[in-house]
DNA sequence: CATGAATGAGACTTCATTCAT
DNA sequence: TATGAATGAAGTCTCATTCAT
């Protein structure tokens, strides 16, 4: 078929070219509805190449979105283990998970699609942007800044807005760069979990 | 009427019945891992009498989509059409919201799971609880009573706080009735929508 | 492709359809070299058909052999129960096995071909030949019959002699029925087993 | 005279190590079920580098049975050809044999399971184990010390004692060094072989 | 000579859908 | 109208073999 040129490459090239048809396939399509003959073709390898560096698709799938998600996590975790306050650390936060977001939307939207599938048969302890979101609000209510509340109920409200808006931006109802209103979400998110709940 | 009434029940129940099998089948495993033997075996039928009831399994998805999605927004619309003030108006919807979400969170796994693969594919006119969410924020704002920004991000934000808080209660990280934080949430959407953005 | 007539028959009948086209086909060429499509181009049916029948390749293989196994495991089982003298009915255990034997030789060719694949992972219960010849032969010794050695090496010399004619048989070494020439196994056996072992 | 002899070691002790790894894991899995990979794998060569050294992998599995089987064969067919009584021959011929077992029951264990597959295809003029039986049967016919009948069906008595007895060692059935009861298979044997068969 | 990435044919299996009964 | 046997297309995966390096 392609008599020109038999690709004869490191096979570490090689499966990041994997990687990223597929990346781009599973966020197109979710992982089920795109087929092994798909990713090959968009890479230019044959089906039967691609089990020499994956497993299974599902093994593909799982690495993309484990290493990606916990890559994400990391860099929060980072900011929210540096100094300064902690209403400036989460708004740094959400500004590099928009920044993020802004410079590989395939991959957000990848992760978007299959949270669902995955995030219910992963390891707990895998670093995880839930959890680093939790732990700054938690950091922030033991010193009395955020109002002493359900910690779940508040980090929903955080990574709901953040998520929203990404997902807004997938589907085009959002425009322009997301890091452009990196600072409305944060200020929103801080809003929403400083408020003094009535009543209580 | 029906004489010999063995196993012969009117239609309408038959297709209740298989509604829910595959409602229940879906949120579980998606639309596509979902087996039309499996929705038969759940619903007592037989394979091939499911297709009396649905062109297709494609059809019986997407009518559970589209009727429980819009079910959903015309809820909304009546509140938002109602009279009252706006943040009144909004917190009642967000309150029907998690009433409806604790009434069936099996529907909402599953619309929450599918959304992805529905919501392109939908006629534009379809009636959306998204959509009623941005309209009474932007009546909130000819009211001057939310400041003027992009109604889209707005809408993000509500969508965000309240669809997070059914994701986190779908996946256990937020536990009791959803409807008995629906305060909480109202607030918080409120306290979002209407920050002053500084610099603006 | 066979327009005139889509077969629409009683399960058991298509089931028993698969054993025989299966049963040859293993016979021939072994389990692993028998593809399905070939079991289906034999039968008739589509190769997605089979598995409504069978769950898989290899559950097929092992009913059959099982089945077919234990069938004749039973049926030595009864002469041995009967009554008469030891050496008679070991006679007639080998007279029935060469009658099956006729009956069915392709049955043969597949226990002897694929019983180093199954024997080993099969429950420890299962009616086995080899049981019912080691049994009679305990018994021998018991009443005095048979000189008293080790069970299991008398048992393979029965076993062997048998089966290696049967073997010789499928081979085209040994021509005619083997029914006919069990009389000389079954004395041949009776003389090995019987022989008086010098300086034990 | 080998420099740099950094895995540079005879083509022929390569050879040896390759068909050492394939009989084994023959001897286990079957030849279908066994992978070029496996062998190279146990062997700690490249599977491309297998290829220097047979052309395929049925290529090594048809020279591993036939030289191993006519190995066999041209033991048999030396002591057949030496002097001595007919009986005492064929003991010897017996002994050898299960001493041959007692070296490697793995070999004998890929004898036994790949027979099928090989024997059929295969010269006729390959020495064999088989035929060298079947020769001293014969001239002990002709030297008046063994019944006339079919020569074939003696053969197989005598094959089938001693392969049903190195099954069984395989298998577990019969346990010690086969070359201790080689003695008893001899006289079974001679005694299947040399019974005067009533009413012929 | 060796390596191991790549091929390509083909195996098994699944499943939505059809249709004779 | 219901059943369930059958289809057929498609999908995932395996593996002997080749060949650029």
């Amino acid at each position: 078929m392609l008599p020109h040129s038999i690709k004869r490459q490191s096979a570490e090239k090689t499966r990041r070219e994997i990687q990223r048809a597929a990346l781009t396939l599973f966020a197109e399509k979710g992982v089920e509805a795109t087929t092994i003959k798909s990713i090959a073709r968009h890479t230019g390898l044959s089906e039967g190449a691609l089990y020499r560096h994956y497993v299974s698709k599902d093994a593909l799938g799982q690495e993309l979105f484990i290493e990606n998600f916990s890559a994400i996590a990391r860099v929060l975790a980072e900011i929210r283990e540096s100094k300064g306050p902690v209403n400036a650390r989460l708004s740094d936060m959400i500004h590099a998970f928009t920044k993020a977001y802004d410079q590989d939307p395939i991959l957000f939207r990848f992760l978007l699609l299959t949270q669902h599938g995955y995030l219910e048969n992963i390891d707990v302890a895998l670093p995880s942007p839930i959890e680093e979101i939790r732990q700054i609000i938690i950091e922030g209510m033991d010193q009395g800044k955020i109002p002493r509340r359900d910690p779940n109920v508040l980090t929903a409200m955080v990574m709901g807005i953040v998520l929203q808006a990404a997902t807004f931006s997938v589907y085009g109802r959002i425009t322009g760069a997301l890091s452009d209103i990196s600072k409305d979400l944060a200020q929103a998110c801080w809003q929403a979990i400083t408020v003094a709940v009535e009543g209580r």
